[in-house]
DNA sequence: TTAGATATGGTCAAATATAGTCAGAGAAGG
DNA sequence: CCTTCTCTGACTATATTTGACCATATCTAA
């Protein structure tokens, strides 16, 4: 059965694919209209397909002149190894599980002492919400985000 | 999918560059009418864009004569730089404000591409709680702890 | 000298244009 | 049935544009 997300997810890959850039802007009323369908449609499909779980970055603007931007992160030897780390990590990390983490992101020579410095500062204990629970979740969302960057740049090379 | 704001601001931004002295003087009715917008528009290019955290200061006189001046922040002295933004943030910041603020330490050479790039991923909206008011002051408190970390390595060299 | 006229710029809230969230209804598959 | 995926719509969040009203500086005429 081809369900209407089906259909709009096809629509949405092949226009990445025509672009030739690994990525497209788009407007959702523009995407719902032409899919008659609610505007909040197009967030389901994207947030069911176009995760970085499966290799894609989504920024968005509202108001006027805004828009959805869908990146498509590029698979490589390092995207893999990156993707095991990821995967590796379960729906929360504490503060050492995330220390230990960027440790050896820096052994594998994948960011610098420096960054890794840097990053810490923003994952350590002091700067997140003061919530036990919701602490080690948002931890780990800042790290997945990271990482699909990482993986974006490493695609680069 | 650009706006008019968009507009303004780059050509303001074209106009300081022009004039080869990081500073500039305008007069809000010229704009306005360049643009045909009204004159609270520039108010709202200027507020929105021209930030310190951007890395700019606005000073301006009503009445006769009345002007707008634009000055880029030149930033010799980066520890300097660093204190001032950090006694001038509030108790909150946005990440419109985080993002304007990341690309001036890019830009004075503080942080790199990389390193900015990878701090946004940690600062973005979409990596912190969904909760509109806590997200501004979390993303603050990294933000300071990041200063406070680069101030101590400026402080090494 | 000073009050009123004139010339600017500032503020704020409403109107408009987008996008996001969430919970519940509906559909499809086991 | 029961679960999971899909679809919908009401409500929310945010960015931009506009205009009515406010504040201040300068000029001018009494």
């Amino acid at each position: 059965m081809t369900t209407l997300s089906d259909i709009i997810e096809k629509y949405i890959l092949n226009t990445i694919q025509e672009s030739n850039k690994g990525e497209i802007l788009l407007k959702r009323t523009d995407l719902s209209g032409k899919f008659s369908c609610v505007p909040s449609q197009i967030n389901y499909v994207i947030n069911t397909r176009f995760t970085i779980e499966r290799g894609y970055i989504v920024e968005s603007k509202r108001g006027e002149g805004g828009y959805l931007k869908i990146v498509r992160i590029p698979v490589t030897e390092t995207k893999i190894y990156l993707n095991k780390i990821q995967e590796e990590t379960k729906s929360t990390i504490t503060a050492e599980g995330a220390r230990g983490f960027l440790n050896r992101l820096e052994e594998e020579n994948i960011i610098s002492k420096r960054e890794k410095n840097m990053i810490w500062q923003l994952l350590k204990d002091e700067s997140l919400p003061n919530d036990k629970d919701n602490k080690g979740y948002y931890r780990l969302k800042m790290l997945k985000n990271l990482i699909a960057y990482l993986i974006k740049e490493e695609e680069k090379k």
